[in-house]
DNA sequence: TGTACATCAGTGAACGCGCGTTCACTGATGTAC
DNA sequence: TGTACATCAGTGAACGCGCGTTCACTGATGTAC
């Protein structure tokens, strides 16, 4: 509401929108800021009245995901509370579940080459979604006998890269190489399989 | 040997090169056949002897990657045998050793938007790589009570994600993004715990 | 309510650039006689 | 061994294109009086 009514309303958002579009669509390298602009119904030189140019435009889509990220992951987390493994296999599919619904955002996120640390508003965010995953690994560590539990970032780098993994080669249309399994399925069975490695499920079932 | 004695020797190879390592120093954005036809010294349109075009050459490069890749793969295979655990664990590393020596080669083929199936050739390749692990993933499942064993796909699986997984996060330099523990310690522990969590490893260590 | 002025989001033309690709050519090498 | 010819890898100039970015501008909106 609040920045409505100037010549286009909203064009910073609808710049934004344009761009995650683009980029699910053509991947991180067919994204132009000119077609963004164009998708906008914007002139190019409009783009600069809102973003420094077109890395800052792609780092703003970024930084859009984390947050998005960052609450889904915490919204996760706190639906699997007071269970520390609810929460965890909570996370991890929350992680799948964000990469499915907002491929722009995860493009611009992690595969666009835009660097974590470009400004302190997008390093920031990202800090935060990873801490609640390592949180939850922190929780669940406590169930481990103290002598044999791997320290959490640990294990919560391992659910991490299974779940980068799994989103990126089987996920996503990655044309030729499709998945076996369905993807949620792959990363559930993987992580239970996991778990049970740790100790925190019971051998069998 | 069989290629010498023409204008330049065999500029086919020499523009391979260039373009693995350009691919490599700018990813595969960064990638033009202008400057991999420059840093070969020769003018680009000489690049059109020998590839169709800039597409024809990165998949060229990425068919090079998959052959050295399952050429590795097998190796390690080879070499754990006849301990079916010993040969999966060897594969496992094998990919992430792959990943560190040849990254150039491993952009090509995960990163660039090739597909698998452009040719023939790359398709065949790249089944044969795929094929050594699902391979050592079948045999390990022998160990397994028939009752509660996975599909052997969905484990090889779980570990090709894993592995990717632990490659694009953590073993790139991607910046700002760095790795609380080395790239193979954390595919190392990851798999041993994952394998514990199916009964083939003991429950503690 | 009405007028004059300030603001500033978006325009449109222009730029230099490097890209991938084409084409007629040239000139070194290989081969036939 | 020497000459004439065929082959074909690489040249160099040119192309049209869309890119990101700049700049002086314009014209709709907001505000002061």
């Amino acid at each position: 509401m609040s920045k409505r009514g100037y010549h286009h309303g909203n064009l910073r958002q609808a710049l934004v929108e344009a761009a995650l579009a683009l980029i699910e669509a053509k991947g991180p390298t067919g994204f132009t800021l000119s077609e963004a602009a164009k998708q906008a119904g914007v002139t190019p030189a409009a783009v600069y009245r809102h973003f420094a140019g077109r890395d800052d435009l792609i780092a703003e889509a970024a930084r859009q995901g984390y947050e998005i990220f960052a609450e889904l992951m915490q919204y996760a987390y706190d639906d699997g509370q007071p269970s520390a493994l609810a929460a965890f296999e909570a996370t991890g599919r929350a992680y799948l579940a964000f990469a499915r619904k907002h491929p722009g955002h995860y493009i611009a996120m992690f595969e666009s080459g835009i660097s974590v640390n470009r400004t302190v508003d997008l390093a920031a965010v990202a800090l935060r979604a990873r801490s609640v995953l390592e949180k939850a690994a922190l929780e669940l560590s406590q169930h481990i006998p103290a002598h044999k539990r791997p320290p959490p970032a640990m294990f919560s780098a391992h659910i991490w890269a299974l779940s980068h993994g799994v989103v990126e080669l089987f996920a996503r249309g990655s044309p030729g190489t499709q998945s076996p399994y369905p993807p949620e399925d792959l990363l559930e069975s993987g992580i239970g399989i996991y778990l049970r490695g740790l100790g925190l499920l019971p051998p069998d079932q």
